[in-house]
DNA sequence: TTGTAGGCGTTATCAA
DNA sequence: TTGATAACGCCTACAA
């Protein structure tokens, strides 16, 4: 109720208006008595310098805003989770958003961000769209990007990926070797760039197997469960692969889901490997096997990326490309 | 690069910065060609209002904090979906946060927000502490606070919680009906006032079946996956319960792991519920039975109540208590 | 329908 | 060490 802003402590205290925003900001032009007593007038009032006029004046937010296409899932909330970790050390807040892959979302987000609203951005795209200039303006007022796990190619941005490929292939090359021949390839979105490196590994893998590459087994999903139950169903009764490689952890679930309504038996019938960052992989029925991505690694690395943009604003955008390693983990469900 | 701003912007247009206003905010007082005129000038240079310099004089963040324990947890994550859901509705955004059930961070964060950083609060509480006033601060600045899931029982707020009670009692009979006669209850800590709850559904669930209650049952784990194993093996060794009932999904899993280790059977040996809101469940090896919680509910109802008060800002602080329903879920770990 | 002007709360600069 | 003042960018009476 009874407003409170610097101007009345200022008058309560018999000071100035600088003065009691010095004792604030770690100044050292000021007494160390003053302070205290301005710093405990303003405990009991429970005041602190109103952040909106702060900002407004030092074009400094301390906010960082983080763009996920789903909150819901190991991968992303590992993700969130590093990243808030090293911005809190530095004194920065979370401004989250999400895309539930919807590129429109994403574009009116970005531009909201246009103007002052965080300091810069961590972001995993859409992947939807050809034109990213959207992305560039912000360049353009010094608002670093960081790109993890999903990028734009077209866009020139520090980014935090993982060695998608290479696991894609050892994956896909565990299927061959356990004796699959008609391995399907389930991804949700073929044009963006992770579904296409990862692909690349699938096909590259059973090139050096000699088994021809089938374009029907590469089984575009959708966003939606019970679209892919129907796609998965069809799959399985029709097409009958002897192995899944899964790039999205949501279309494993799908999967087993599938096959338990038609009995189909994992690994005998059917093995599995997919990206997972779930932590309980190894406790479903069958324990499934995982490309596990550093997830909260790479939160942590995009984190750091962003705020050593920020701390050479004058120097070049920071276009670093960071590349850290997931693992493959072999469990029962393709043994 | 090239600043702009509202100024710059009537100066191209021979303007004055009042028009240029008006135009961005859907006011009738101008006449359709102008504001035409400006906003598509105003795209060109992918300029948009600056927000904390609007905000510092309307009050008005259009900015909603979330505070939770956890983000990498079904349930958090969901309900913080079904929140945003609800403020991107409003056109408000969401500044997350999270407290590791750390008091102290709970505390620092809520005296940030305590000075135009965000319109309001819903948060699902980390538990500790005994006072809790500087939550009422807030409410001097007409912020309101929401509940979800965990409440302090000592501020008055709105508050969205689950029948916890009544599942609790359910979960524990079915145990006790399916023979279950040293049921452990798992907590992670018993001063939650949710802790409580679920204790008491469990407590007044044997009394009925007289089973008499056992202190020794009642397990207080930690937020420390490696200390939780080892208390839970413990238990399992030494007390052998022949149920576990889990008031947090975390402790289910790792009984769980610690059951694969032990060679204990589930559900023959031991049965299992526990509090979840994991989509897959049903996959765990055995089932999973659990008391789901309406997640993605509780979050929009929560952000709901948020927006009433919000809008009844002269009127009474809202105290509305909120009372979701849980589903029961027997699955394969406790037949 | 458009313009003028004052102020939102803070801080940096300069002067005392 | 402290104080006065201007400025950050925008919005809203009020005037024209």
């Amino acid at each position: 109720m009874d407003k409170i802003n610097i101007k009345i402590l200022a008058k309560e205290l018999n000071l100035s208006t600088s003065t009691i925003s010095r004792a604030f900001n770690g100044s050292s032009d000021i007494n160390k008595d003053t302070k205290e007593r301005i710093l405990s007038i303003a405990r009991e009032h429970s005041f602190l310098p109103n952040h909106y006029a702060s900002n407004l004046r030092d074009k400094k937010t301390k906010t960082l805003a983080v763009i996920v296409p789903e909150i819901a899932n190991d991968f992303f909330a590992q993700a969130i989770n590093g990243i808030e970790e090293v911005a809190r050390k530095h004194g920065f807040y979370i401004l989250l958003y999400r895309t539930d892959d919807i590129f429109e979302k994403e574009v009116s987000f970005v531009n909201y961000l246009n103007n002052g609203k965080a300091d810069g951005i961590i972001m995993s795209v859409s992947g939807e769209g050809n034109d990213h200039q959207y992305l560039n303006n912000l360049r353009q007022k010094n608002i670093p990007v960081v790109f993890f796990d999903r990028v734009y190619e077209d866009i020139e941005a520090a980014t935090v990926t993982t060695n998608d490929y290479d696991s894609s292939f050892a994956a896909t090359e565990h299927l061959l070797k356990s004796g699959c021949r008609k391995i399907a390839y389930l991804v949700v979105n073929k044009s963006i760039s992770i579904g296409k490196t990862r692909m690349q590994g699938y096909v590259d893998a059973l090139a050096k197997h000699k088994v021809p590459f089938n374009d029907e087994l590469v089984i575009d999903c959708s966003n939606d469960e019970k679209v892919n139950t129907k796609i998965l169903t069809k799959v399985l009764q029709e097409i009958k692969p002897d192995g899944i490689f899964s790039s999205v952890e949501r279309l494993a679930f799908a999967t087993y889901h599938v096959c338990n309504t038609l009995g189909v038996s994992i690994p005998n019938q059917l093995k599995v490997i997919s990206f997972s960052s779930l932590n309980i992989a190894p406790l479903l029925s069958p324990a499934l096997s995982t490309i596990t991505q550093p997830a909260f690694e790479m939160g942590v690395k995009a984190a750091t990326l962003f705020f050593e943009a920020l701390e050479n604003k004058d120097t070049n955008f920071p276009k670093r490309q960071h590349v850290l390693k997931s693992k493959l983990f072999i469990r029962k469900s393709a043994e």
